[in-house]
DNA sequence: AGCACGCCGACT
DNA sequence: GTCGGCGTGCTC
């Protein structure tokens, strides 16, 4: 028997091992092995088992890592296709749907043989220090030899034989976490004759009432608490027979000991009915695992189109009611649910909802949680102990026995794309839910008050059901009364008069014109329609949100006298001001040129690059109201989902009126205070030279909208912005989705964009800039030459150019792009050298 | 990705 | 002569 193994390294393919006789009996797919690889041992996966290979002498696997299987058939499935669609190495695909710290590390043991064969002075060194301290790992002899290259004078000493070298794997970082515990040994009834041997029993009397009340075994830690003992006296105790000391398993989950005050299901509006009606007959027409597997034996193909909807709905709309829904569906057909929430600082928020609705049923996932958190949610989920899973992306990958059910909250978030470049494999949650769902036959739903352009396209297109919510909630004082549950404040806005149900409106959008304020002399980066309002807010007790869009910072060339953009004339994005070479540069294509000393427009000296940060918006606010209690919330003030939390709590409770923050504070948060939102300015994200720079700034100020106004007082949004003209800034003020929808369809249309075209992109990054040129300009000759050789329909190059983000980490970066209508046709078979780095449908070209 | 091999240049 | 740096090629 031969097993196809593949390692956490990038290599797109698996490699061919002999099955010895001892495991035989027991390997599958999906185990984790121990392999010789080159010089080395590796901790590989087993992808498959066979009976024949191709290659003549394969070496022999080693041992078995973990006595079960690790990864089901359907996850090996899984992997495979995010390896064939996204061109990225089956292994690092394998490896992504585990949890970190399985993964194992290597170090060799390096033992002496034969003194006398030592030769140089290295070696010399080291034979002296094996005489001196026997065997050495690898870490031995790195603090011992510190910068010097002893592996190299190792393995001059392997070959002539002075000393042997032995691979081995270091046992994984995650491991089961053990308490110690200690129970009775003995009887009760013969505690006192055998404590009358004992001098000083005082404590070992104390513990044993203790055990003896428990009856069974007892945490140690418990032990030390209420008995006021020490380890000297259990190991008195268990010295003299009376009681045994042992070690049991415990899970870590940091919802452990949280409370959650339980919630029931509200009534649901005719609008959230009709959607309901819909997911509901979804989920209940799914097929049973058992049919599944009946399908899967008769030979039928493994997956069946799972059903996808798309819940359109503004904020406030109540498309959370239906998740939960859904959730509670789910679990009542006995299968489990995955929720996705965009940002690990929502998970608190979210977690408490879902908790809410079902105590004890749900696990959550992050990259932020310990390892070993995450090991024994993992753990918990493989034995059916987890049924509902909410978390950041990577929560898809929890092995939960039977999902029938993915929700994606904001489908629309960047951050369900995993980034190609820094950490491999590239992967859209939302793809993944979905061949997750045809897998297993399964429902996604995905939500968003402003769909992704894909999506929204795709339901255009009959592939997935769109379910429209278009009004705000009704039930004005229930959604009051499950404020207070959750901020645990009173809401002092309820008023005994207003009535049951009542319509919020959207608030009041007013986008502010930033070359007025400035003729008239406000040169401040308030308005003095923003600076008002603020005051207001102030002056009433109540709380404003700010946005300071950072992103891409630096220095687009704009006129602050008539909004003039520089723009690339082949590309129709924005050229980037290059401080040292004083030109405009197009970052798609490379096209230059200089730069402008007057507006090319207008012919006003006022052109200028623009941008400015969070602490600028923060000073500012503190010189214009001295007494105002401002915070700051971005991703450098907040690290850790605890401090998110407190940062956020600490607004909830009141203890500041003004938060300052990037694009985070936009995102799905419940604040009823605040009925005040800002954009300091919507320009800097409009103009990023980025083909989904507007469709990402409708996003941002939709939703920053949706923040104010949620509770009684409703509220009120200010944007500013030197383009206030443009179509994103007119949409997002008219709250017009469906509008700006069709206008980008149009001009992604014409350009060949997503979802007419797709893209793929190659980065290209070393530290000269040259190398990284030469680099691009070589890939892109080879792709001219494959694309034409095979005639791809509708395909072309972008490019090679300098990146956005040109220098990043010391390394210069070059970018290529390939515009197709299947980039994954056009590259694969093409064997592309590994520091090509490869992106199907990036999730922007920065 | 590692890791070995091979060639070159620096330093003892 | 010894050692380390870096470019190249391979891993069942």
């Amino acid at each position: 028997m031969y097993a196809a193994v593949v390692f956490d390294i990038p290599l797109q393919k698996a490699f061919a091992y002999a099955v010895p006789p001892a495991l035989a009996a027991s390997v599958q797919p999906g185990q984790m092995v121990e392999a010789p690889f080159r010089t080395t041992v590796q901790a590989g996966i087993i992808l498959a088992l066979h009976d024949h290979i191709e290659i003549a002498d394969p070496k022999t696997l080693t041992a078995l890592l973990h006595p079960e299987p690790v990864l089901s058939e359907q996850q090996i499935a899984l992997a495979r296709w995010m390896s064939a669609t996204s061109l990225t190495h089956i292994g690092m695909c394998v490896w992504s749907l585990l949890p970190p710290g399985m993964m194992m590390a290597r170090d060799v043991r390096v033992t002496l043989r034969d003194a006398a064969a030592a030769q140089g002075k290295l070696e010399q060194e080291i034979v002296a220090l094996l005489q001196k301290r026997g065997s050495l790992q690898g870490k031995q002899l790195d603090l011992a030899l510190p910068g010097r290259n002893w592996r190299a004078a190792v393995d001059d000493l392997a070959r002539v034989g002075a000393v042997e070298k032995v691979p081995f794997l270091l046992p994984p970082r995650a491991r089961p976490r053990q308490v110690q515990v200690a129970a009775l040994a003995i009887p009760p009834a013969q505690i006192d004759t055998a404590l009358a041997k004992v001098r000083n029993p005082d404590a070992l009397l104390r513990i044993l009432h203790l055990l003896m009340r428990e009856r069974g075994t007892v945490d140690i830690g418990v032990i030390y608490a209420q008995a006021d003992a020490t380890l000297a006296d259990l190991k008195r105790l268990q010295k003299h027979g009376l009681i045994a000391l042992g070690a049991r398993e415990v899970i870590r989950d940091s919802l452990a000991g949280r409370e959650f005050v339980p919630s029931y299901a509200p009534t649901l509006t005719p609008e959230q009915s009709q959607a309901w009606d819909r997911i509901e007959e979804a989920i209940r027409t799914r097929s049973f695992p058992a049919d599944r597997a009946l399908r899967r034996e008769q030979g039928h193909e493994a997956g069946v189109p799972g059903r996808a909807f798309l819940i359109q709905g503004v904020t406030g709309s109540g498309k959370t009611e239906l998740y939960l829904r859904a959730i509670g569906r789910t679990l009542a057909l006995g299968r489990d649910a995955i929720y996705l929430v965009p940002e690990i600082a929502l998970t608190a928020q979210t977690v408490q909802r879902v908790a809410a609705r079902f105590p004890g049923e749900v696990a959550v996932v992050h990259s932020k949680l310990s390892e070993g958190e995450r090991f024994d949610t993992w753990r918990r989920a493989r034995q059916g102990e987890v049924h509902v899973v909410v978390g950041a992306r990577s929560a898809l990958f929890t092995p939960l026995r039977d999902v029938g059910l993915i929700i994606l909250d904001e489908e629309h978030d960047s951050s369900y794309q995993q980034g190609g470049e820094q950490q491999p494999p590239q992967y859209h949650a939302r793809a993944v839910a979905e061949e997750m769902a045809r897998l297993n036959d399964a429902v996604v739903l995905l939500g968003s008050a402003t769909p992704s352009l894909e999506t929204r396209y795709r339901a255009e297109q009959g592939e997935i059901e769109r379910l429209v919510l278009p009004t705000r909630i009704h039930a004005h004082q229930m959604r009051i009364r499950e404020q207070e549950v959750q901020t645990g404040l009173r809401a002092r806005y309820e008023r005994a008069d207003a009535p049951e149900a009542m319509s919020i409106g959207l608030p009041v959008v007013d986008v502010v014109d930033m070359r007025v304020e400035l003729k008239a002399g406000n040169t401040s980066i308030f308005s003095r329609a923003l600076h008002s309002e603020m005051a207001g807010v102030l002056a009433r007790r109540e709380q404003a949100l700010l946005l300071m869009n950072r992103r891409g910072q630096a220095t687009y060339v704009f006129c602050r006298e008539c909004g003039y953009v520089a723009n690339c004339p082949r590309c129709d994005t924005p050229l980037t001001h290059h401080r040292e070479s004083q030109v405009l540069r197009c970052h798609h294509c490379g096209h230059t040129q200089t730069a402008p000393t007057e507006c090319p427009a207008c012919g006003s000296k006022r052109i200028k690059f623009f941008g400015a940060g969070t602490q600028q918006v923060e000073a500012a606010v503190k010189a214009a109201f001295p007494t105002a209690r401002v915070l700051r919330w971005d991703a450098d003030s907040a690290t850790t989902p605890g401090a998110h939390e407190a940062i956020l709590q600490h607004f909830i409770d009141h203890y500041a009126d003004i938060i300052v923050g990037t694009q985070m504070i936009a995102k799905g948060l419940d604040l009823p205070l605040v009925t005040l939102v800002g954009v300091i300015s919507a320009d800097v994200s409009l103009n990023l030279p980025d083909f989904r720079a507007s469709e990402r700034s409708f996003q941002l100020l939709t939703q920053m909208a949706g923040r104010a106004g949620r509770g009684l007082l409703g509220g009120r949004v200010i944007v500013q912005t030197y383009e206030p003209e443009h179509y994103v800034i007119q949409a997002a003020a008219a709250h017009d989705v469906e509008g700006f929808y069709k206008r980008e369809l149009n001009y992604r249309r014409e350009l060949g964009y997503p979802p007419f075209r797709r893209l793929a992109r190659m980065v290209f990054s070393h530290a000269q800039e040259g190398r990284a040129r030469a680099d691009a300009e070589r890939a892109a000759g080879v792709l001219l030459r494959h694309i034409r050789q095979h005639d791809f329909a509708a395909t072309d190059l972008i490019g090679p150019a300098p990146c956005f983000f040109a220098r990043v980490d010391t390394r210069y970066r070059w970018h290529l792009l390939v515009r197709s209508p299947d980039p994954v046709e056009v590259l694969r078979g093409l064997d592309l050298p590994s520091d090509w780095h490869l992106e199907i449908d990036p999730v922007d070209t920065l």
